[in-house]
DNA sequence: TGTACATCAGTGAACGCGCGTTCACTGATGTAC
DNA sequence: TGTACATCAGTGAACGCGCGTTCACTGATGTAC
């Protein structure tokens, strides 16, 4: 019974208590726009008008779960950057790194997932930002291999943002399914992406053919 | 006022303004789930104890929503493939035939996109049914042009899934943007689709160099 | 055609319920001296 | 160190409100003869 935590402390973890509940609401197919502030409190274990003591209202709760979910994806973003400068290939690992994180942390990514759609534009203007930002980086390691490589591509910025729609969206439309047919989802995923960088690549290299094959 | 209409006229006709109701009151930023039945019973300007001599719950009016989007994304499908069959150019005017119809249809085509994350699994599940057999019917059209150029191409399935995924999720993302940037938006997809289609046959026609390439 | 009866889309009132939010409060923790 | 006061996280009761759903009803439309 070692207790002797700051008021500030006590104070924090009964905010972390109130995240992890919500999310916990709403592992079983449950939207965010559907949880109430009584439910949250519930759960939590405190009253509801205590409730206001850490958020001013849902709202505020949600933008803090996108922070959360949003900072663990760049934190991935950032590693798999790290990795490139030691020349080892991106592509792959970024995605196995994606996929094993939306695993482990489901419940949270599917936050971000579901809100990124959600009722609120408010919510979905910041789980926007995020997904920018993470286009940004994306496109700017793509960029740094595509050098180092001495290879053409037709644009960065583009091809990172197709990559980063599929495999966010793929991962939403998994949520319902099975984890056997995850693992094929995934598979399946792996080969889009490649797809998309090889068709960058192919119609940099070959943008005069590319126009005959696409217009004939 | 020639109004000579059958009762079975005129509650199917009630049923249609329940529908258009139900759509105009999602218009700005309001997702489906956030509606009330009663809500909806005012906006359609019944009382709501009609609603329910027409459908049973909100969720069944949520599905009527869903068959009738679904239906007119499938009917743009079997158009294409018509076109492709007259040896028109398919990848184009596919994509211009759907960004004209989200841009025609948006509120309706807003459910859809809102609804396949939302927070009911019935709902979700009627929307990916939607969206698989669009995918069966893009990878039969991509399978037929690939054979009649003479191409060949990985798995058309899978190009399919990359493409319909891409366009259906792009178009939500959009769904906040002026009409300006919806215009950029559109034509990155585009690129987009194209990289996607490209990368198919890039990495079909040349397996072991890709391998080389990719794995390096 | 007119008459008697059946059907059924639409109604208005009522129900119990969970919601978000407010308020004055309590009592443990923190601080000043 | 002990004492007096300040802070503030957490509380329980209360509020008014809109919700989904039920029910017995009304009256126009449809049908049988």
């Amino acid at each position: 019974m070692t207790e002797p935590l700051t008021r500030a402390e006590q104070k924090q973890q009964t905010r972390e208590t109130i995240m992890t509940a919500a999310v916990r609401k709403m592992n079983d197919d449950r939207g965010f726009s559907s949880l109430s502030l009584r439910e949250v409190a519930k759960e939590a274990g405190i009253a509801p008008a205590s409730f206001y003591r850490h958020f001013e209202n849902m709202e505020d709760l949600a933008l803090a779960l996108v922070k959360e979910a949003g900072d663990a994806l760049l934190k991935i973003m950032s590693i798999t950057r790290e990795s490139e400068e030691k020349g080892e290939n991106i592509l792959e690992n970024a995605v196995a790194m994606c996929m094993a994180h939306f695993r482990e942390n489901g419940p949270l990514f599917r936050v971000l997932a579901r809100e990124s759609t959600g009722n609120s534009p408010i919510i979905r203007r910041a789980i926007q930002r995020v997904l920018n930002e993470l286009n940004k980086q994306l496109a700017a390691v793509i960029e740094l291999e595509m050098k180092k490589r001495g290879r053409a591509i037709t644009d960065a910025a583009w091809i990172a943002e197709a990559i980063i729609t599929i495999i966010f969206y793929i991962g939403v439309s998994n949520i319902d399914l099975s984890y056997a047919r995850q693992k094929e989802a995934e598979k399946r995923l792996v080969h889009h992406v490649r797809a998309i960088y090889w068709g960058a690549e192919a119609m940099a290299s070959s943008q005069h053919l590319e126009r005959q094959l696409m217009l004939s």
